[in-house]
RNA sequence: GCCCCCAUGGUCUAGCGGCCUAGGACGCCACCCUUUCAAGGUGGAGAUCGCGGGUUCGAAUCCCGCUGGGGGUACCA
């Protein structure tokens, strides 16, 4: 059942108020939309709904835009890009929202109140005092035109309400959910039109959806309770209604509340920043509500675009899972990036830490660069660790303590004599064959009487200068023999003089 | 308070009346691999499908009630 009437191709939008940052929740709603979008060559239009003017923050705008295009979500009309439709923003359209609450008036489904916000504060309190369901009391819904004149005679400018019918219901259909029906006597008279000239997102809402042709509205399931509003409207203009479709709310990993754009850990740029992939936070967001069966679990966008299904989405809020999304994060790194890939993305941050300067494609450093991540790449959780864990094949390690160089129960003048064993067989052997190294060396340590292991790390540690790395001999051969013996030369003199201080 | 939505292991979920002694993934535990750390492999613990009523030959799956959780209740979105 594809869910649109009169068949018209699918237009569908994503429309953040610049409030905020892009949280993970509406980069769900905006990932559910743009696969939605398209997988059925529709469009997918990006609209700002800046009818806020306390709460604009203009930065938030890049910030959207930033976020969106990191996650690869890239719309075919709205701001930077244009289209038949704009302006995109609902600041630049405010004569389309007059008009058509004049037309409301007109028609008698609105009407204009002149009440005071201290009046309706006073009116709240009173009801919360009486235990009372707040609530507009419609106090101007039936002034005479004499009233009205009044009340702009003392200089008022007044709000434009909704005339919600008194009795009856309203019944809407949500793709997740089905049928929702809503007492209309249970409805307010929402404002529809401030009396600063802006909508409010009731109106603006409904106004621009049409208006852009938009076939199917998607959004948070905050909004459910505000859908027979926007239904009314619909059915007041005397427009078709789209189809609506409300995403669950994503809850915080305790499930206490939703994870709110107002946590700065929400932000799709704090991810981004911390050194996660765009592809696995796309391919995480994909499955918090929506499974493809029980066996599948990473996709490509493509092949999101290709099974995604909108109405196989849960309609039961989820609990963010950060472990789950490391693992992603780590997968993707691990498995599904190629090693060139992943090393073009590290090297920004390598640029940016000074531990390697231009390393042009095909260049010697973005050779070793390569290599060096392709050797770590399994222990990468965050792009933002790459830096550290390859350092030690561009730089010369940091100073470390010499102890190092002596694993436990083991002599430190044995680890002496190892070391300088391995130097000379590495010197006549090379690290070049990283075969006939380990023979070579495996060998010494047998005629030392020691394991693989107490002469391994040894050497491991002089030339990284930590006890953790990938395997020695890869490890080596990316070092180089020349770098290599000049690390073992370090540490064999800085054991060296720890015997001599440890002798004393 | 009122309105709306939701309900399968700790978490995300598969399941859409018999294939379920409920499947997968993350996390957790053990073992294997091993020159370190990872990665990987194998196995395991963990759910009387929130509770109670129905409907049915048969219910995790359909209906009702309850409970619990979430959301909304602005001249914010």
């Amino acid at each position: 059942m594809m869910t649109n009437p009169d068949n018209r191709p699918v237009r569908v939008r994503f429309a953040p108020s610049p409030t905020g940052d892009l949280h993970v929740g509406g980069a769900r709603t905006a990932l559910f939309t743009y696969l939605f979008a398209r997988q059925h060559d529709g469009a997918f239009i990006l609209r700002i709904e800046d009818t806020d003017q306390k709460r604009y923050d203009e930065s938030s705008i890049t910030s959207i835009t930033e976020s969106l295009r990191w996650l690869g979500l890239h719309w075919d009309e709205g701001p930077d890009v244009g289209g038949p439709h704009g302006p995109y923003f609902q600041s630049q359209r405010l004569h389309l929202y007059r008009e058509h609450a004049d037309r409301l008036l007109a028609k008698g489904y609105a009407y204009e109140c002149f009440c005071s916000p201290e009046r309706l504060a006073a009116l709240r309190e009173e009801q919360r005092k009486a235990g009372r369901p707040p609530g507009y009391d419609r106090h101007c819904r039936n002034l005479s035109d004499e009233e009205r004149q009044a009340f702009r005679d003392q200089g008022i400018t007044p709000v434009i309400r909704l005339k919600v019918p008194l009795d009856g219901t309203t019944s809407g259909y949500d793709l997740l959910r089905g049928a929702i029906t809503f007492e209309n006597n249970k409805l307010e008279d929402a404002v529809l039109l401030k009396s600063d000239g802006y909508p409010t997102y009731h109106l603006a809402v409904v106004v621009d959806d049409h208006d852009m042709g938009i076939t199917h509205v998607t959004r948070g399931e905050e909004w459910i309770p505000s859908m027979p509003l926007h239904l009314i409207l619909w059915d007041a203009f005397g427009w078709e209604r789209p189809v609506f479709a409300h995403m669950p709310t994503i809850l915080k990993p305790d499930g206490k509340g939703k994870l709110s754009k107002r946590e700065g850990a929400a932000s799709v740029l704090v991810f981004r920043d911390k050194g996660y992939l765009p592809e696995a936070m796309v391919n995480y967001l994909a499955l918090v509500g929506w499974a493809y069966d029980d066996r599948q679990e990473i996709f490509s966008m493509d092949e999101l675009i290709e099974k995604f299904d909108l109405e196989r989405v849960s309609p039961s809020p989820a609990r963010f899972n950060y472990e789950k999304l490391d693992w992603m994060n780590q997968y993707y790194i691990n498995h599904i990036l190629e090693v060139e890939d992943l090393a073009g993305r590290v090297i920004p941050l390598l640029k940016q830490e000074g531990l390697i300067g231009d390393a042009p494609e095909g260049s010697e450093t973005y050779k070793l660069v390569v290599d060096a991540v392709g050797l770590v790449k399994d222990k990468m959780k965050f792009l933002t660790e790459g830096p550290d864990l390859i350092s030690y094949f561009l730089v010369e390690p940091p100073d470390y303590d010499a102890g190092l160089l002596v694993p436990r129960k083991t002599e430190p003048a044995d680890v002496l004599r190892g070391l300088e064993a391995a130097r000379a067989a590495i010197a006549e052997v090379g690290t070049e064959d990283e075969a006939a190294l380990e023979e070579r060396l495996r060998a010494v340590a047998d005629e030392l009487g020691l394991k693989a292991g107490q002469l391994f790390m040894p050497i491991r540690v002089a030339v990284t200068g930590r006890t953790a790395s990938p395997g020695l001999f890869e490890t080596l051969r990316v070092v180089n023999t020349e770098r290599s013996l000049a690390r073992m030369d370090r540490a064999i003199e800085k054991l060296k003089s720890h015997v001599a201080v440890e002798a004393d």
